[in-house]
RNA sequence: GGGGGGAUUCCCGAGCGGUCAAAGGGGUCAGACUGUAAAUCUGAUGGCUACGCCUUCACAGGUUCGAAUCCUGUUCCCCCCA
């Protein structure tokens, strides 16, 4: 192994805790091992909170180790208590099964599956635990566990000393999760699981079981989570919804302007954190992020990087091209189909195009039915402040009328209120 | 059960019977500045067929030329005494 791994996550403050500080180095850099993490299908998309984690298993492969990435087909039934406040609501058997399948299609766009012993390897823990019998889970596994030793993790003591307590079915999670290091140590010799800081317990439980069921010493890292400069949770837009990595939760461009605006104090982690840029590179984005802020080289960067990632050159250009619109001149000549793809995020309402015709529609009466003001007073407003714009060009007068030659592509008009505050007016016969 | 106080426009909160669509603050929206940031500054903030008109101050009545402001009743809230 040429490449030390454990100095790199070290420097990119990667590593929160691990079970063996003197030795991993070592350890991981004699030869390849094999590294798991696991990922929740609590939804049909992993979010940016997953980014971490994936970027993990890659920079792992990168150093010449196998990654296996496990999607919890069987744990995502149960729920980890683990940071969580309360018990959480049962998913429906059919969304987890379409959950699994949307989450193992995005983590196959960041591994590698084709390079000989370090092939990446996905599994579904529901394939294994479901031959398991309640009797059988118990006396193999659950005879492991004592349950003091289960009642000092810290996920479970903090539950029972809150109002909202816990199940047995949560209690009994980290069983599952501990038996999966255990599995997945004997079919593909796993030594290592990685996992964010709130896993800490779940992995060095499953460290406990193979040892006891196994006798075989296995490690556990765990990686900080991805929190700003206030330790709220990166991740989230300002209107309070996650960030997605599958482009119809989140358009690229919204993507792409979730790092375009991380705080300045955020960029160097975020850099660290989810790229792959090296050593020299982040450091002279840190230079010139303490230099000249203004031009914020890192979020560019970042927001450059992790989109190309994510939803590749084609979702770079797209996020570009959005960009460069909504920050950029008159819109004019464009087709439905272009303004449909950049304006994907943007609210739209259809209007008949009879409206366009004869005396045309009032600018005030376009931004009411747009949703852009709640009445025509508020419109009337908002035009008299100079913040009314048609395909980005200003409205000065109240009266104005909009005709079919206020058109910016076959059928579409763009409205916008304010700076940021867009919406599509579709006429249709 | 007795006594007292209160209910105001998105929120808090002011409001001598006329000059009240209603002070002030917050929030929100727009503008300027700026780094698509933060802070700051400015303006706006019931509706409309808009130099005017209409509907608001818990609810229902009443007094008055005129009421958010006075009277009566109703509902809800708070405080004190039992």
């Amino acid at each position: 192994m040429n490449f030390d791994i454990i100095a790199d996550l070290t420097w990119r403050g990667l590593i929160h805790q691990t079970t063996d500080d003197q030795n991993l180095a070592q350890w991981l850099n004699s030869r390849s091992r094999s590294v798991y993490i696991g990922f929740d299908p609590s939804a049909d998309s992993l979010h940016v909170g997953s980014l971490l984690q994936l970027m993990l298993l890659r920079r792992f492969q990168r150093a010449g180790h196998r990654p296996i990435a496990l999607v919890g087909g069987a744990t995502g039934m149960i729920g980890d208590p683990s940071g969580k406040s309360e018990e959480r609501n049962l998913l429906s058997v059919d969304s987890l099964r379409a959950n699994v399948v949307g989450i193992e299609r995005q983590v196959r766009q960041f591994l590698d599956f084709d390079c000989g012993d370090t092939s990446a390897v996905l599994v579904n823990n529901f394939d294994w635990m479901r031959k398991f019998s309640y009797l059988d889970f118990l006396r193999d596994v659950g005879k492991n566990f004592p349950v003091n030793v289960m009642l000092g993790k810290d996920s479970v003591k903090s539950r029972l000393s809150s109002e909202a307590g816990l199940s047995y079915t949560e209690f009994s999670y980290m069983l599952l999760q501990a038996y999966d290091f255990v599995h997945l140590n004997e079919q593909f010799d796993c030594e290592l699981q990685v996992g964010g800081s709130d896993q800490w317990g779940n992995i060095t439980a499953g460290i406990d079981l193979a040892r006891r069921m196994r006798g075989t010493q296995v490690f556990g890292i765990t990686s900080p989570l991805l929190v700003d400069s206030e330790g709220k949770k990166i991740g989230k837009t300002a209107e309070g919804t996650k960030v997605w990595l599958s482009s119809e939760r989140t358009s690229p461009y919204l993507f792409y302007q979730y790092w375009i605006n991380v705080g300045d104090a955020d960029a160097g982690p975020c850099l660290r954190y989810l790229t792959e840029l090296s050593r020299d590179e982040i450091e002279s984005l840190d230079e010139s992020r303490a230099n000249s802020p203004h031009e914020r080289s890192s979020q560019k960067r970042l927001g450059e990087e992790l989109t190309r990632l994510v939803h590749g050159e084609t979702g770079v250009a797209a996020a570009r091209r959005a960009t460069d619109i909504f920050f950029g001149a008159e819109i004019t000549g464009f087709s439905d189909g272009q303004l449909r793809d950049i304006f994907t995020d943007v609210p739209s309402i259809e209007l008949p195009l009879s409206r366009l015709e004869g005396e045309g529609l009032g600018v005030l009466d376009a931004f009411v039915e747009a949703g852009l003001a709640k009445s025509k007073g508020e419109a009337r407003r908002t035009v008299q402040q100079g913040g009314a714009y048609v395909n980005n060009r200003r409205v000065a007068d109240v009266d104005a009328k909009l005709t079919s030659s206020d058109l910016a592509s076959e059928s579409v008009m763009v409205l916008r209120s304010g700076k940021k505050r867009y919406a599509l007016l579709r006429f249709v016969r």
